[in-house]
DNA sequence: CAGCTGCTAGTCAAACTTGACTAAGGCGCA
DNA sequence: TGCGCCTTAGTCAAGTTTGACTAGCAGCTG
């Protein structure tokens, strides 16, 4: 999984609408395009693949009230929010090793319950664990670890990385329980960044 | 940087002459189809586009030795040589937060020698901490490190990230310097995989 | 007021990646 | 001996990513 798609959809789905200049600049503010493959083209190209498969729905062209060219603005569907939420659960449960995904889940884990995303993030240390276990076993061979040599040392890096990621997690569950942030169902969300003349709907 | 190149030009390196089926082998030994992006397509692709542009020497087919259909050879040439340790050096200093590519520049440090290879990990540690340091700055609004909300633990999992990947350089580090592995000059290097019929040119 | 710069919004071709597919020979075995 | 299966070696089309490019409008500036 890229985390593009993941990336867009919570992007779209944080305004209700957007065009892709918007999705842009939100990434950006993000720090996303430092870690993530989110140059404009991506992104475009990621919006208009997503319209095409019914994940999202673009609006007619309007043109632009602040100068440039034309937008078209995209919502996410019915089957753009399954997808969302589907992308958002296996990006926080799977050591998959690529921590652009992982971060893009950071930033919309709020988009759950607090207790599923908990529940995901267990298993998130689960499946460390799993994977910890596979690459020490696997590159053992018969003759002990020496036989490797300097090779060694790229499981040595894995296997290091593996405890901190799983030591990081701890953490965030910790906090998680002990009541940080807000989440879905609790009250006025977080929103990143607000376009020109768009309002907080949740504001009170 | 992607770390297809960089692995391709190794493993043809070590073998001196490599077909596309050898080099894919290679990789799967030493595990990068779990880390880096090194399916079949990738490979052949990355051989074709390299000879193109005069980094590898493609021999005239020659029909296989042991089925299937004839392999096409190739043999680093003398830029392709340059590019490989203009590759690897930067792969061993930047930091860049791709561990695929540091993983295979991990593989093949040993074609340096020991004091350039233990020079460019300090290097990278310079890296790692600047980045740090710019995460942290960048990311602090005015209003204190709450205002970000749950966004903050995007930064906190790359701090705690470029933490972890700087200890396991030092570490490394420390095992050069203290004299573990062969380095180039060093005498037998060291030779993950040969093929069919091969001989190790170095074996004494 | 012509020209320059910068921001908004997006396009495009070229390169790269992916996963499924092809094709040829050898091996076991009933 | 004929069949299925495995390994070897590689191709291909579809999809994705990249980085450079286009183009409109606004504000300043001399």
């Amino acid at each position: 999984m890229s985390a593009i798609r993941l990336l867009v959809l919570g992007a779209v789905k944080q305004h209700g609408r957007a065009h892709g200049y918007q999705v842009r600049n939100d990434l950006e503010y993000w720090g996303a395009h430092e870690w993530s493959h989110a140059k404009p083209g991506s992104i475009y190209h990621a919006l208009k693949q997503m319209a095409k498969q019914g994940l999202l729905h673009a609006h007619e062209v309007a043109p632009s009230a602040v100068g440039g060219p034309p937008r078209v603005e995209y919502e996410l569907t019915g089957s753009g929010t399954e997808e969302y939420f589907a992308l958002l659960r296996e990006a926080l449960t799977t050591y998959d090793q690529k921590m652009d995904v992982l971060s893009a889940a950071i930033g919309f884990m709020v988009d759950l319950p607090r207790e599923e995303a908990a529940e995901l993030l267990r298993r998130r240390v689960r499946a460390l664990d799993e994977w910890r276990a596979a690459v020490t076993e696997y590159y053992t061979p018969e003759g002990g670890p020496e036989q490797l040599g300097h090779i060694g040392e790229i499981m040595h890096m894995w296997v290091h990385s593996a405890d901190a990621g799983k030591e990081w997690t701890l953490g965030l569950i910790e906090r998680i329980e002990g009541g940080a942030y807000v989440f879905a169902g609790e009250g006025d969300p977080f929103v990143g960044v607000l376009a020109e003349g768009e309002e907080n709907p949740y504001a009170s």
